[in-house]
RNA sequence: CGGGACGUGGCGAAGCUUGGUAUCGCGCCUGCUUUGGGAGCAGGAUGCCGCUGGUUCAAAUCCAGUCGUCCCGACCA
């Protein structure tokens, strides 16, 4: 990487300028757009500007050495490839849209890798046959396509990214969950060197429908991000909230009878509790799903406080399922309850774990403008059954301490790591002898970091209203040389000199000596987020001082023209150990 | 896939209701003057007004279709 390590402002491709573009919504995708770093295509799709490119490379760099140092080993993957891998895993027909699938001019089905477990195994299933090559690493930096229904926020959600994947192969689930602990750490540091780790959280991640199996995500804590976490205050639980369980205590109560009353035109919790005068907690409420596959009905019964956490329902049902529309015929809409339903064809009642051990509730009767009170679940509901499918609330019991401290916070996913199992060696046939001479499946881990989304990660948490402020591990420059007036003959020689010295030094320097006012100089620059700004002006010659500036403004003095160098390479490398 | 909004020089917008010479700011080019937080003056270039069809003497403007983009929701190995 020649070109682009040092670099004349003015002859650097892409433009930077000042109106918000309108249909931006988060500052990283407004900076990105507004500094030059990024220029939109088409849907989800992006071409990156040499500062991006930089940044990028930057990164990549970071990942490499981090996945080195745990025993990762660099492969390429294909991005195309035939679609009969993906039959062999039967992904082909699992997932969905997203995979973006096409004809070559035989007429073959291909895929567009989305993520490369088939290509991954298929690249190692014939390498590692004995026992003796585990366990191994490898990993790849390599783009990935998406057919994303909805792409959003510039970097943050794409279509065609590049993502660092790595895929680990072990010959039992222990020894893969010693090298996960490794990997996880390997990822803090990534974090961390990203200038983001006081951002970054790791939580408990759904593991989708194949259960048991244990997944961290790690979360940029963000106000514009797309999942909820909960967090406890009070112990080290950290889960997405679609992976938390939902612990509650129900208040004692009194043995009532079940007692039909009139409530004309009660359909909400909220008005009933009023009508009642008692709390949502008192009430039990019905929630309607369709099956996405077959619009069967599933009606939930949930305590009235609480939601449905729609990923623990996808789980329990094996499928996706949709909320049902507001009216329809099979129920009396608001006023559902679980004495006395009619149930449809096909449909199926889920109680939550929230009911259990509640009782003297209020409920619907079934019976348009009639509610019950004095329900009692465990009484009024023969073999009843409990699954666990609330959404853990804002204030709820931490089901790790127990204490009523959980936190919701938004998250942005810039990682997530994996113990996959033997999905897919088991799927594509991958095995090796063992010492005893018997063919075993081995176990695989997977581990992800998506480079463009970290790029906007990394800008979303350093940046004021002017622009970025890269951390110096991952700035597309270390120093931003301004030469103000650059046509005085002083200005033009000292700054030249700089420019030559301190790249002859190994700094990164991006150098502007166009003939523009020291506003739009300083602007630019400001977009650019170079973290360190040497300006030179007939001002600060006069003095005979350069004037030494950080991004973020922590430091800005006056450095005598003699020992600028020296002052300038220590403060570059005293800025990447805060990163290093 | 639902709901909403928007497509007008490179960028950001006005004009559309009520059809009639393509408008403003930024940027770009030339020259002069400026120069520590997006300078001033003068001159100049750049438009299938997303696309297709319709109505009309006449369409950026009205109608239909279509493609694209963005936002909200659903979805997200």
């Amino acid at each position: 990487m020649k070109a682009g390590v040092h670099m004349k402002l003015g002859e650097m491709l892409g433009f930077r300028f000042k109106e918000t573009p309108s249909d931006c919504q988060i500052a990283s995708h407004i900076l990105t757009l507004r500094g030059g770093y990024i220029k939109n295509v088409g849907n989800g799709i992006f071409s990156l500007y040499p500062p991006g490119k930089r940044i990028a490379m930057k990164i990549e760099k970071i990942l490499r050495e981090e996945m080195d140092a745990i025993g990762g080993q660099e492969i390429l993957l294909p991005v195309a490839m035939p679609a009969s891998l993906w039959k062999e895993s039967g992904r082909w027909d699992a997932v969905g849209s997203e995979l973006m699938r096409m004809k070559d001019r035989s007429g073959a089905d291909m895929v567009l890798g989305m993520t490369h477990e088939e290509a991954v195994v298929h690249l190692c299933r014939d390498a590692a046959q004995s026992y003796q090559n585990y366990p191994f690493m490898v990993y790849q930096i390599q783009t990935k396509f998406r057919d994303e229904p909805r792409a959003r926020g510039g970097l943050i959600r794409v279509r065609e990214f590049t993502m660092k994947d790595g895929y680990s192969f072990h010959a039992s689930f222990e020894d893969l969950g010693e090298y996960y602990k490794k990997c996880h750490q390997a990822y803090v540091n990534i974090f961390r060197r990203c200038g983001i780790g006081n951002r970054v959280v790791s939580v408990k991640a759904d593991s989708g429908m194949m259960g048991g199996k244990i997944a961290e995500e790690f979360m940029l804590l963000a106000d514009i991000g797309e999942d909820s976490l909960a967090i406890c205050t009070a112990c080290d639980f950290r889960s997405n909230m679609e992976a938390a369980e939902c612990v509650v205590e129900n208040a004692p109560y009194e043995d009532s009878p079940l007692v039909k009353i009139p409530t004309p035109g009660i359909k909400t919790i909220e008005d009933l509790a009023q009508f009642c005068d008692i709390t949502a907690e008192q009430t039990c409420k019905a929630v309607l799903y369709q099956r996405n596959a077959t619009d069967e009905f599933v009606v939930i019964f949930i305590r009235g406080d609480l939601e449905v956490n729609e990923t623990k329902l996808s789980n329990l049902l094996g499928g996706e399922a949709h909320p049902a529309a507001d009216a329809n015929e099979s129920f009396p809409c608001g006023f559902i309850g679980p004495v006395g339903l009619n149930l449809p064809k096909g449909a199926v009642v889920i109680y939550d774990r929230s009911l259990q051990n509640a009782g003297n509730l209020v409920t619907g009767a079934c019976e348009e403008g009639y509610h019950y009170k004095g329900f009692t679940p465990a009484r009024d509901v023969p073999w009843i059954a409990y699954s666990e499918i609330a959404k853990i609330p804002e204030g709820g019991l931490c089901p790790q301490c127990g204490k009523a401290a959980i936190r919701l916070k938004r998250g942005v996913e810039v990682g997530h790591i994996f113990q996959l199992g033997t999905k897919y060696t088991q799927a594509m046939g991958m095995t090796y002898l063992d010492r005893d001479g018997t063919e075993q499946v081995p176990v695989m881990g997977c581990y992800g970091i998506g480079v463009g989304r970290l790029i906007a990660c990394v800008c979303e948490a350093n940046r004021d209203d002017y622009g970025p402020i890269w951390p110096m591990s991952v700035a597309p420059w270390q120093v931003h040389i301004c030469a103000i007036r650059a046509e005085n003959e002083e200005v033009n020689q000292t700054s030249n000199e700089l420019y030559t010295s301190l790249q002859k030094a190994g700094i990164e320097v991006l150098f502007d000596d166009r003939k523009v006012s020291p506003g739009f100089m300083f602007s630019d620059a400001d977009l650019l987020g170079v973290p360190l700004r040497a300006i030179v002006s007939p001002k600060t010659l006069a003095r005979g001082v350069v004037e030494l500036k950080t991004r973020d403004k922590s430091i800005q003095k006056d450095i005598a023209l003699d020992g600028a160098l020296d002052e300038i390479v220590a403060l570059v490398k005293e800025m990447m150990e805060g990163t290093a």
